[in-house]
DNA sequence: CACTTGACCTGTCCGC
DNA sequence: TGCGGACAGGTCAAGT
């Protein structure tokens, strides 16, 4: 079983990607076990609480807010994960089924020395959260608390989702009316799930320079760009998220969203609107951003 | 208050 | 070959 492994940094169609391939997966299995080695931001539970509402619960649902999972067990409490940077779900069916990682996983054998969580589950088949950066964090709340966590408090609306509309996007992101677009896509209270790919692509798409002042940008073009958000996105969760070069999905495919971005990660390379322009690399936000010379001018 | 920067981490890559 | 430093970027705390 070999499914969503080297994601690159989870953004909201990764996780989703990793939502629908948990959900396949490990619904209807019973928790035997739980091991935690070396990491301290999952699971700040006491060990007893995991013990009394995680081994013996059944997962009954797995579902995503923004760019967080919710894993539901049937003993009232959900487990809550943020892959921040490098965080990862692996799930590995059972040995006596000849469930071992298959030749085309570009993950080892697991655990391995970024594994932070294991979960064995009754069959024998095991879930692995693993963490190279250690920036992720896997907690365990009583499931009608979920909604009242700091994060689920302040993040912003589901893009993807048809009600957000135009009308909804332009007050929200003009409340950052002084600060730059990108920055502004990039703060999760405004709007939910968008990274530092999919900013940089629907920036482009809407010929938006991520340096250019809110205030700066006119309705229209915000509502150009909301347009092109949904569209990279929902392109994105179609080709199973973005990965890196070497990413093989469960059919062995190498299709990835990658593979039809238009400028991350194509900096000298041509825009595909102006084969003489070539995109170009900076930094807005604080982070690498990629621009299109031509198309996307500071105003 | 609004906004920006640094910290949290570790593996990889680049130049010397 | 080894070594230091830059870089990757989601989110929160601290700083301006």
């Amino acid at each position: 079983m070999s499914w969503g492994r080297e994601v690159s940094v989870p953004e909201l169609p990764e996780v989703e990607t990793v939502r629908r391939g948990l959900s396949e997966r490990v619904i209807g299995l019973a928790i035997a076990s739980v091991q935690c080695i070396d990491s301290p931001k999952s699971f700040p539970n006491d060990p007893q609480t995991v013990t009394a509402f995680m081994v013996g619960a059944t997962i009954v649902a797995v579902r995503r807010r923004a760019k967080v999972l919710l894993i539901e067990l049937d003993s009232q409490y959900t487990l809550v994960v943020h892959l921040k940077m490098t965080g990862q779900l692996v799930y590995r069916g059972s040995s006596r089924f000849g469930g071992g990682h298959p030749n085309d996983s570009l993950v080892g054998d697991l655990p391995d020395r970024s594994t932070r969580v294991t979960v064995t589950f009754h069959d024998g088949s095991q879930l692995f959260f693993n963490d190279q950066r250690k920036f992720g964090w896997m907690k365990l709340i009583p499931t009608p608390e979920v909604p009242n966590i700091d994060f689920m408090k302040k993040v912003g609306p589901e893009p993807l989702e048809d009600s957000f509309t135009a009308e909804q996007f332009i007050p929200r992101i003009r409340r950052r009316n002084n600060t730059t677009i990108k920055a502004a896509l990039l703060d999760q209270t405004v709007l939910a799930g968008v990274g530092n790919i999919y900013a940089d692509e629907g920036l482009w798409g809407a010929k938006i320079h991520p340096a250019t002042r809110v205030k700066n940008v006119s309705d229209e073009a915000l509502g150009e760009l909301l347009k092109e958000l949904k569209f990279v996105m929902n392109l994105s969760i179609e080709k199973g998220g973005s990965t890196d070069r070497n990413y093989v999905n469960a059919e062995g495919k190498r299709g990835s969203y990658i593979d039809f971005a238009r400028v991350f990660r194509k900096e000298r390379t041509p825009c595909p609107r102006h084969p003489d322009a070539a995109v170009e690399k900076t930094r807005v936000a604080g982070r690498g951003t990629h621009v299109c010379p031509l198309c996307q001018v500071l105003q």
